[in-house]
DNA sequence: AGTGGTTAGTAAATCGTTTCACCCCGGGTA
DNA sequence: TACCCGGGGTGAAACGATTTACTAACCACT
């Protein structure tokens, strides 16, 4: 209730002054510091956001969006921005979009009115909001695109080369003796998706057959699909390995073909993507592509506060990060898992 | 860039009449609001929420604190938050205390700063942030104690009745012919734990063996250990069913349990609570208790919104929802799941 | 013509900070 | 003595919207 002037006035002191007293404390003598904290304290006295921020026109805190919060993947990057935002001594919202191009559009809206000092975000489809990210950006809030290549994006983004991921999962199995290797994931407009096929495909020799089973949605429950589709095929054509888009849909595939009877990695082995942690904690220990989730986030989100710093003439950058193969048992017959 | 004031000019009229244009369109001459909507449109200009805010004295946005965003359950809750946020034209943002009293303490800090219009939390230790709350609701923003009983606290909650879901998961035990049960959960000091475990100890006879697995914590890797532990008794003194204070400890014990050869049901059921999806989709299907997770956040917003509206003259409610046994495979041994 | 009731619009006050230009005063320098 | 300097403060002008009086214009009716 009590405002900065009630304050003032308790203390003796001009509305300037306790201003002072708040944000360059030693531009004021000790004595006076004193009085003026006292009333402070005394008056439980809290400066109010929405006026700091209106004069200051920029805020203190920084939007998130994720994809999906379901996704644990996402939680982990969270936490590499939140650790971050700490330290600079900034607030994180975050929001979820859920992949739904509508909530998107929605909360960049707010985002519009609210003015953020920065947007972290993993658009629903790169190329489309490609112009309400230019509105945000137009507007001073600096932007930075968080696991997508940004090709399509000429402001800062962070991601992972998937293309490479693709192909240490492609060159691992064939490694452990696989021929015939499924890929299951989808839809293939997500780059991410695209290229960590790509990347499997180009390792693979003629002489190798590859099976797509294209899905609707990384999910358990499309994992499980997938599962099935390959459970249904006579032996023969059964691919030996699957390469999985995500660990969400390895997991899904992993309980199908087990509940199925068919035994992982023996009958086939299955390797994932994103190493969360339900990969390593699953009733087969998942092999999975990894990805340096926290450090994701935590790189994304220095980027954002260096362009927001620096604001014009800022350079803007594109940083890729290598993932890395984490083998379990699931592609390892001996069972033997590097833990 | 444009303020209200450079929409008013080049449409030609007072800064007023646009105010009105944005907020009771029907106040204003249609010929009018025509010529301040096409002067918005040229110029691109967008409401400064800080400013909007600053005079109405409150904002159009709700904070939610969510204990542990890694665990799905959240998650969940969290879609019906913001379903009902939606559709009363509300914005959230999402915090993550994970489970730490100093972020917690830091978020409500910047609470009482922002001046959302309401708040909806799990505290992290239900007794000790009493004080915390309390300035906040002295502030004038209410604050919804979600999934907490409320015991300790005198605004509105909405919780389950983890006593009721304690005694399902015992009752359900015992009639599948278990004598010898386990609970794995901690720490006690959560009431969440504390409750379930009453309620399974108070549906048991004194003939009835108990063996309580205490955990620090309730996660996969916990869940883990206490399987280990179970794993390690002769097979006599071995219980032969374990509740699981949630379904992460649960999926912990599934995964462990098997992969050390004890089969579940056959050998040790095991009994989750959350229901939450990757229960479903567990190597073997996890029966739990369900708690209405999204009902649970679609009400704790309404309460919140209701009371936001109401301010002064409210009365403060406690929901307390009923859970539900979902049986599956993991506690059926004829393995019949029903889904 | 005068009164009353709409309707459409204006101007100014206000929300709570931050910041900028200015003032005052004691002490050092020329 | 005249001057400047700098530490410590003051006061008022922003920031951008909302809201509350208030006015002007118009019609209708006596």
């Amino acid at each position: 209730m009590s405002s900065i002037k009630e304050v003032a006035r308790l203390a003796g002191v001009s509305v300037g002054t306790v201003s002072n007293v708040l944000n360059r404390p030693d531009m004021v003598a000790p004595e006076t510091r004193m009085r003026v904290r006292a009333a402070i304290a005394q008056l439980g006295y809290v400066r109010n956001g929405s006026a700091r921020q209106l004069r200051a026109g920029r805020s203190r805190t920084i939007g998130v969006v994720a994809l999906d919060l379901g996704n644990p993947f996402f939680i982990d990057v969270l936490r590499g921005v939140e650790a971050a935002a700490q330290e600079a001594g900034l607030t994180v919202m975050v929001f979820n979009s859920d992949k739904d191009a509508t909530r998107e559009a929605r909360l960049l809206e707010t985002f519009e009115e609210q003015r953020p000092l920065g947007v972290l975000i993993t658009p629903v489809n790169a190329a489309g909001q490609d112009e309400r990210l230019g509105r945000l950006v137009a507007r001073g809030i600096p932007v930075v695109v968080f696991d997508s290549s940004g090709r399509h994006n000429r402001g800062c983004a962070v991601a992972v080369d998937d293309v490479l991921g693709g192909r240490l999962a492609g060159r691992h199995l064939r490694e452990r003796g696989h021929r015939h290797i499924a890929f299951a994931g989808g839809p293939f407009s997500v780059r991410q998706v695209e290229e960590r096929h790509d990347g499997l495909v180009s390792v693979l020799t003629p002489a190798d057959e590859l099976t797509v089973i294209p899905l609707p949605d990384l999910t358990v429950d499309t994992g499980r699909t997938a599962a099935k589709e390959i459970a249904g095929l006579p032996p023969a054509d059964r691919p030996t390995a699957v390469f999985c888009a995500n660990d969400l849909v390895a997991l899904g595939a992993l309980q199908e073909l087990t509940q199925r009877g068919l035994r992982v990695p023996g009958d086939v082995a299955i390797l994932g993507y994103d190493d969360i942690d339900y990969a390593a904690a699953a009733a087969v220990p998942l092999s999975s592509i990894r990805q340096p989730r926290e450090q994701l986030g935590r790189t994304a989100a220095l980027m954002l506060f260096e362009e927001a710093d620096e604001l014009a003439g800022h350079e803007h950058r594109h940083v890729i990060f290598q993932p890395q193969l984490v083998e379990r048992s699931s592609t390892n017959p001996q069972g033997a898992a590097a833990f």
